[in-house]
DNA sequence: ACTAGCTGACTCTAGACAGCATGTC
DNA sequence: CTAGAGTCAGCTAGT
């Protein structure tokens, strides 16, 4: 079927766009979709492969919907995934159709967000959103779940599946288009959304799985590769692939292994790099390490100098960036990941190497990763248009173990997926929501809007009520739920804490030690916000344990409360004072080399470890101020001091664009304590922070003394 | 007296969403 | 539904 002839009447403008981009007739499994009912707004679920069309399936619903006088939200699990969707859909703005984006770090102001026709958000996004009564989500039509199968993970799948059970309640007419990767049990998601299914394993590229052992790789079709002997069995299947024009992608299972399979595969690819090649990789090596002084970094420096990379959370966003752009831009010849890459960005290879097949749980020690993770990596095989065929292998180091990893991954069937709702705590936090935003007003109303769930749909005839109304039990205790003349209404608190998205418990923590008679230092704050279970607090090494336990005795005032020794709780705390005094340092300049290698970690790792802290030190000013409890000057001011890394005096400073924790405190030690006395003396400023920092600077404060103006924002500057 | 090289016990392990109001070195 | 790479102390054989 042409796209011209699907039997809906999209304008000519956007067939010529589709055209431009060679798009002309559809995929078998878009056909299907549309066979369906895709464009009569019936809901669907398209269970099919990575790169199989998925995006424009959504983009056909979606398009459709907006010309019918609508408006579309594309739902995604993860931030990268939104801005990648955001510059997609921004194509269309060409026929009248505009973009918009909301997630935690990157947002398009509230109430424009509702003009744009298109809005791509996270999840948790689109909840909150929902939580503060964004009034544009009564105006939806059409709905896209992106990566649907998320729904199967135990701490982000029930928020997905709340929201969408909130959408379904707020707007009966929606249309739902989910997209899904391939799984066991389609059909029942697809009950449980009311919608058509297609299921499809058609491609657009061959692809090919085996596995490798010594030196051989056996494909399920039967067919053998020999590859050139000798070298260590990665180097050699990247030797094979990239002689041949390809590229590689290769899971590993940690940190540690990706970046030393990163450097050994480096003096493979380095082997095989073009002049321009070489320009270019320089080019980004150079890049990568006038950002940082951090030792992984400039290990990652040197792999990229030589046509390879690593890619793991340990790095931040902008050396992640580098290494992805070098790598779709065929400049970066092999990319060594761990699971960040699995699930997140677009990043196919001809071939997908999958070395560590296993992964370290707390609680199992280590497992074999599912199935459908498996499937995930090895679709990333064989681009669309540029690769004649993918390949995906598995390597395997017995006999015995090749067998198994053919009969289980390449032959196996993914799992199903199922609902993780019925669990106490994360129905705390939703069962909260539902009450504060009023979609229920009792337990009866609670277990009456559960009914849209995919775990009711799942658990046919099992009851939550039991879970349910202990939960509320427990949230009336905690002062955030009252039930006045039978009807259950949320308190101030349980409203505020409903809207700053955090969970209950974290708040009833919160709240224990605003209005405990302590005294709270710095240290007892921080120290709060890191016993709360939205932060995830940090391992400590048995090397570190006796340093830990000699801070713990030497501030043991400060602390709100320590557990027993002997009790079960004392190793979660010495966590949480780990985590508090590494958040501390950061507060106090420590520099960001000298906390990376002190408690090796990576600037991707601090920087994650800030952000969740300042959010939860947001949540704690909100709760002070709504408490009028004495703590809130001091919380307000952790706040701050947590988002720039600075100690106090530095506050006025560090507000001023341009101006960070460095520049500030050598600002500061030159005898500037205010914007105003910069304005004074532009030239020992211009000495202090170079010239061009000091002009852009002077720009924005008024030296007559009414504050800063907008900033000039720079184009193009990156 | 010193040390390269080996052995075995022990250690350690992936990722990433949310508020609010604007911009690092 | 519990692995495997890395680290380090302690030992030995060789210089």
């Amino acid at each position: 079927m042409r796209i011209a002839e699907c039997g809906y009447a999209f304008p000519e403008a956007l067939l010529e766009i589709y055209r431009s981009r060679g798009i002309v007739e559809l995929y078998p499994p878009q056909e299907e979709a549309i066979n369906a009912g895709l464009l009569e707004g019936k809901n669907l679920l398209a269970a099919i492969p990575t790169a199989s069309g998925k995006t424009l399936i959504a983009e056909l619903a979606m398009v459709r919907s907006i010309l019918e006088g609508g408006k579309a939200l594309y739902i995604v699990p993860l931030r990268a995934l939104a801005a990648e969707k955001h510059a997609e859909f921004s194509k269309l703005s060409s026929v009248g159709i505009s973009v918009g984006i909301s997630t935690g770090d990157f947002d398009v102001r509230d109430e424009g967000l509702g003009e744009h026709d298109i809005i791509v958000a996270t999840c948790e996004k689109v909840d909150s959103l929902i939580r503060n009564g964004a009034s544009w989500i009564g105006e939806l039509t059409c709905v896209v779940l992106d990566e649907v199968h998320l729904i199967d993970s135990p701490t982000r799948g029930p928020t997905l599946e709340m929201t969408v059970a909130k959408l379904k309640a707020m707007l009966p007419h929606l249309q739902i288009v989910a997209l899904s990767a391939t799984v066991a049990n389609p059909e029942e998601v697809a009950r449980w959304l009311d919608a058509n299914l297609v299921v499809s394993d058609w491609r657009p590229v061959l692809l090919r799985e085996g596995v490798f052992l010594d030196g051989v790789v056996e494909f399920s079709d039967g067919t053998m590769r020999q590859l050139k002997g000798g070298a260590e069995p990665i180097s050699s299947l990247v030797e094979s692939t990239v002689s041949e024009g390809g590229q590689c992608l290769v899971f590993e299972s940690t940190r540690q292994n990706a970046e030393s399979c990163a450097k050994r595969v480096a003096s493979t690819t380095q082997r095989t790099l073009s002049e321009e090649d070489e320009q270019a990789v320089g080019e980004m090596a150079d890049q990568i390490e006038s950002t940082s002084d951090v030792l992984l970094v400039r290990k990652l420096a040197a792999c990229v100098r030589r046509g390879a990379a690593f890619h793991h959370a340990g790095l931040d966003a902008q050396h992640r960036a580098i290494v992805e752009r070098g790598f779709r831009s065929g400049h970066i010849k092999c990319v060594v990941s761990t699971p960040t890459l699995a699930f997140g960005l677009n990043l196919p290879a001809r071939m997908v190497i999958i070395r560590g097949y296993r992964r370290y749980d707390p609680a199992y020690g280590s497992i074999p990763i599912p199935v459908l993770e498996y499937k995930q990596m090895a679709g990333r095989a064989g681009r669309p248009f540029l690769d004649p065929y993918g390949e995906a292998v598995l390597v395997a180091k017995s006999q015995d173990e090749a067998a198994y990893l053919m009969e289980t991954y390449v032959r196996g069937e993914p799992e199903r997926i199922t609902s993780k709702l019925a669990s106490e705590s994360v129905l705390r936090s939703h069962i909260l929501s539902l009450i504060a935003s009023g979609f229920a007003k009792s337990l009866d109303g609670v277990v009456e809007f559960m009914r849209g769930t995919l775990y009711m749909c799942q658990q046919e005839g099992f009851s939550l009520s039991f879970v349910i109304s202990s939960v509320i039990g427990v949230l009336e205790q905690m002062g955030m739920l009252t039930e006045e003349s039978g009807v259950l209404v949320a308190t101030p608190l349980g409203e505020k804490v409903s809207r700053l998205y955090i969970d209950p418990l974290s708040a009833h923590r919160m709240v224990r030690c605003l209005m405990s008679s302590i005294e709270p230092t710095p240290l007892t704050l921080v120290h709060v916000l890191c016993s709360t279970p939205d932060m995830r607090t940090l391992y400590v090494r048995s090397s570190e344990f006796d340093d830990v336990e000699a801070y713990i005795e030497e501030h043991a005032h400060e602390f709100y409360r320590i557990p027993p020794m002997e009790s079960g709780e004392y190793d979660a705390f010495v966590r949480e004072v780990k985590t508090a005094r590494v958040l501390l340092e950061w507060m106090d300049e420590v520099p960001e080399d000298a906390l990376c290698s002190r408690y090796r970690m990576g600037p991707g790792d601090i920087r994650a470890l800030v952000e969740t802290a300042r959010w939860l030190a947001h949540a704690l000013t909100e709760l002070a101020r709504l408490l009028h409890a004495d703590a809130h000057g001091l919380a307000s001011v952790i706040e701050k001091r947590m988002q720039y890394g600075v100690r106090q005096e530095l506050l006025p400073l560090v507000r001023l664009k341009g101006i960070g924790r460095v520049r500030a405190r050598r600002l500061y030690d030159a005898g500037y304590r205010t914007p105003d006395a910069l304005a004074h003396n532009p030239e020992e400023v211009a000495r202090i922070i170079g010239e061009r920092t000091a002009k852009k600077l002077l720009l924005g404060i008024d030296v007559k003394g009414e504050g800063v103006q907008p900033p000039q924002r720079k184009l193009g500057e990156f």
